[in-house]
DNA sequence: CGCATAATTGCGTGGCGCGAAGTTTCGGGT
DNA sequence: ACCCGAAACTTCGCGCCACGCAATTATGCG
């Protein structure tokens, strides 16, 4: 890393930085639409490098298993967006409103195709890759709870324990949709399973007073 | 399959399940035994097998990915106890304060040695597994939750999204644990993390009455 | 323009997942 | 007690993938 490289949004930061990320975008971007094609089994890496007009080499250098490539396509900015979002709302908002309509705002842009998503619980492998991603989301959710809080993300639980159950009950919310009938709309199903979780500020006395006979 | 075969718990069940069970369990225990011994990017496939006595190619019959084993080893039936504990919780005890109370006792008999749980963190793959086998946890889970609420774990959404949220606010509750001090005990910041996710018993009307204007 | 750095690429290696065919072991029916 | 069907295990082998290494090319910067 030289001087001044990469921006974190890409906008005008030096010809390798903007070119590095135009591969990776391409190289993404091709791996979905060959496994929205094809189905994901018969997409090969040769095939998605090809198609980004790379070596399958190079593929490794972005991306360590062929199944990140294709769900880095769909999950990549949505992270940094529902923090953005989250930030955005209203402050005078309470929390658990505001965290649930930035998450629903956030998740059905885009295109929350039925057709995408039923693709990353079609393998395994996908399906492990999703859940890797939806992690990947918790972090800047996190810092925005931590944000509106008053917290700090790197040490309190709080901020990180609600965006870590957020993100279950969205990927909970995202399973039964697949199985619900067509008429469902995702963003009813998630506005319903998030506002079961999110739940108040935390308690200025964090300590739990419950008995604990165990270990 | 034959008339009668493996019953769910391995007890008194013909020759054939048992040897089944025994070599699933011989290669899962193994497995993580290897790799606490050398770590895991020292352990191959058919060091695992021959540990367990059984070919390579079997054990690809009954564990897709070579970190799928140790995982299986250490949060198997994990699961099962979990939501057995939440049955076992008596019935007048509030639902929050019974899930909190049963996955807590669950979580830490057993050995949740530091060591164990930060051999799944060292390495990605297994990260990864380890979050697979975290959702794993979620049905039976979701199955005691809707036993405890008179709902349906198949159809309604409450039971599945509580559980998902649980399991993920769990899983940031063992990171954090894995980052704090060494005095710090596991029970104490799972409760807490716990107990801002364990929510009431549902409203008897889901429907949300909050404005909807995307999408 | 020239050098340092970073990125890409070809090649080779080790390993993995799995399909097919053959062999051993178990279950149960007569 | 015996035998036959089925299930599990094994051996062989193929295609694919992740990655280290070294050479080549593109880029940043003085």
């Amino acid at each position: 890393m030289t001087v001044v490289d990469n921006e974190p949004d890409g906008r005008a930061a030096g010809l390798r930085a903007r070119k590095k990320l135009a591969t990776r975008d391409a190289l993404s971007s091709a791996a979905l639409r060959l496994a929205l094609e094809r189905g994901p089994e018969n997409v090969r890496v040769d095939d998605i490098a090809a198609e980004a007009g790379v070596s399958a080499r190079t593929y490794n250098n972005y991306f360590s298993s062929r199944e990140e490539a294709i769900c880095v396509a769909l999950t990549a900015d949505r992270a940094l967006r529902v923090g953005a979002a989250l930030r955005a709302q209203p402050a005078d908002k309470p929390l658990a409103a505001a965290i649930v309509d930035a998450m629903v705002s956030q998740y059905c842009l885009g295109e929350p195709d039925q057709k995408t998503i039923c693709l990353l619980f079609s393998t395994p492998a996908l399906r492990n890759e999703f859940f890797r991603t939806t992690t990947a989301m918790e972090w800047p959710l996190a810092q925005a709870i931590a944000a509106r809080t008053g917290l700090d993300a790197a040490h309190d639980l709080f901020p990180r324990a609600l965006a870590g159950a957020l993100s279950g009950a969205a990927r909970v919310a995202a399973e039964h949709w697949l199985g619900a009938a067509d008429g469902v709309r995702l963003a009813d199903v998630l506005r319903e399973a998030l506002s079961w979780v999110a739940t108040a500020p935390p308690a200025p006395s964090p300590l739990s007073t419950m008995g604990d006979p165990e270990c």
